[in-house]
DNA sequence: AAATCATTTCCGCATAGTGAAAATGATCAT
DNA sequence: ATGATCATTTTCACTATGCGGAAATGATTT
């Protein structure tokens, strides 16, 4: 019980309560206690119990001491790796993105995604400028960001009809496919976006890698990223970095011509 | 039942198992199918269907298609980004090992104990020296291998106790404590090699994130690294790349100096 | 079409996982 | 020290959960 996920008979419960406990780390954190664990869970005391002994002794938490916070441990950091090499254009990504997040003082992002949220699968923060306001393993809604408008503007009709849209996310996505068209980058509409202290410009990629489009963007409070600077400079210079991407990796543009 | 880990009534075995079947998948599969999964992690074919259900449900998984292979899914990608951040010295290492690799055309290599083996935890290619043999998510012996030596040498006798070594291996940490002292970097004696095929240098490193010393290593074919390149050459600059990187992020050296 | 191989679903059963509560262990104030 | 408070682990009785053999479905090849 207590758990929202449909009964289905296929689903391992434990195994999913697992990784919520590995999900529960944020990058920010200098390790979680226990009870830290339980609340971010909502898991009863004695399941972290169980679950924290489990995952430590596999290696995905460590704690050094006896009453010592418990940290992502070396199992977890190898599985990131692997799925890293795998996705072979992360790597070939990194270098740009960190140059063009320390250029335009916006924070890079890879955005892909999953189930009815975008999740954030990476981030590059500026090297100077300091304000940490997503970091990767957060999940944004699809309506508003410009993120979940790069990438559903991608999505063929019936991928985009399976996510049951209503009116407006069907207009949102056509508001995307048509800025993508005309100008390579996409900006949620300013009644839309779901933060109003964060304004982005987005571009789609194709990563076969994943069942769908990512999208790359780049974010900051609209204070340093008025809507000036994302549709002349910042939007440009995003599209054109992820068209080298493209190009170097050898992947086909992400936005399919339709109708 | 059929499980040889311990009957602790603690051990969540479903999560065990879910976690089997993403560290299953290794850098260079593109992309594994249901059965190769069943046949790396010996679980029942009717069990695989249902983990791998749940981890698709969750993200850490994606198939494509409908029989397209497993891949590594967007959460995976993300605990591990989530994991190399809170790690906060794997960034800073990053670019300095992928220039060693480079310039000396060995592999770079992190490693990490986690109980009874190394675990690779990270690998930096040399660029154009083409020889994967060593990936992220490995296990290698402690025993016989450079980074066992450093990471031993490196651990307090009541650590070490722990492990309730054998002689040799008493013997293969006493070794590594003397030339980690003598050089600043370790080799293991040719006899004790875990593998004939691979030389390696390492040199240890205070990751206090993890519960105990790391160590980075530079190691390739003996064709390409011999004894002398590992002393003279690559020995000395993994050291001196290490201590940099130990003044940078502030750490204190990993050897502690014993009776 | 038939045969072979891969994957998913069914289902009865035993066990693995649950959570309340008790026991243990830290930490702090006096 | 001594007790009071808070955090964490262990116990335990119960039963929902996950198990795996076998059957059903779905792909792929001949």
């Amino acid at each position: 019980m207590t758990d929202t996920f449909e009964r289905d008979r296929r689903f391992a419960n434990t195994l999913a309560r697992g990784l919520s406990v590995l999900r529960a780390f944020r990058a920010s954190d200098d390790g979680l206690s226990h009870m830290e664990i339980a609340q971010r869970t909502g898991l009863a005391n004695a399941t972290v119990s169980r679950l924290t002994f489990t995952l430590r002794e596999l290696g995905y938490l460590s704690h050094a001491g006896k009453n010592d916070r418990y940290r992502l441990g070396p199992a977890a950091l190898a599985i990131g790796n692997v799925a890293t090499a795998s996705v072979s254009f992360l790597e070939t990504a990194d270098l740009p993105m960190q140059q063009l997040a320390n250029e335009t003082g916006t924070l890079g992002l890879l955005a892909v995604r999953d189930n009815e949220k975008m999740l954030l699968v990476k981030t590059w923060r500026p090297e100077n400028t300091a304000s940490i306001w997503l970091e990767p393993g957060h999940r944004i809604p699809i309506f508003g960001s410009s993120s979940g408008m790069s990438v559903t503007a991608c999505l063929s009709d019936a991928a985009f009809r399976a996510l049951e849209p209503d009116d407006d996310l069907r207009a949102f996505r056509q508001a995307g496919y048509e800025q993508l068209l005309a100008r390579g980058f996409a900006i949620a509409p300013q009644d839309t976006r779901y933060a109003a202290s964060v304004n982005a410009v987005s571009v789609p990629f194709h990563a076969g890698e994943f069942g769908g489009p990512a999208a790359f963007s780049c974010g900051a409070l609209p204070a340093t990223l008025n809507d000036d600077r994302m549709l002349h400079e910042v939007g440009p210079k995003l599209r054109d970095t992820v068209r080298a991407l493209e190009t170097q990796t050898g992947r086909s543009p992400a936005l399919l011509k339709r109708g």
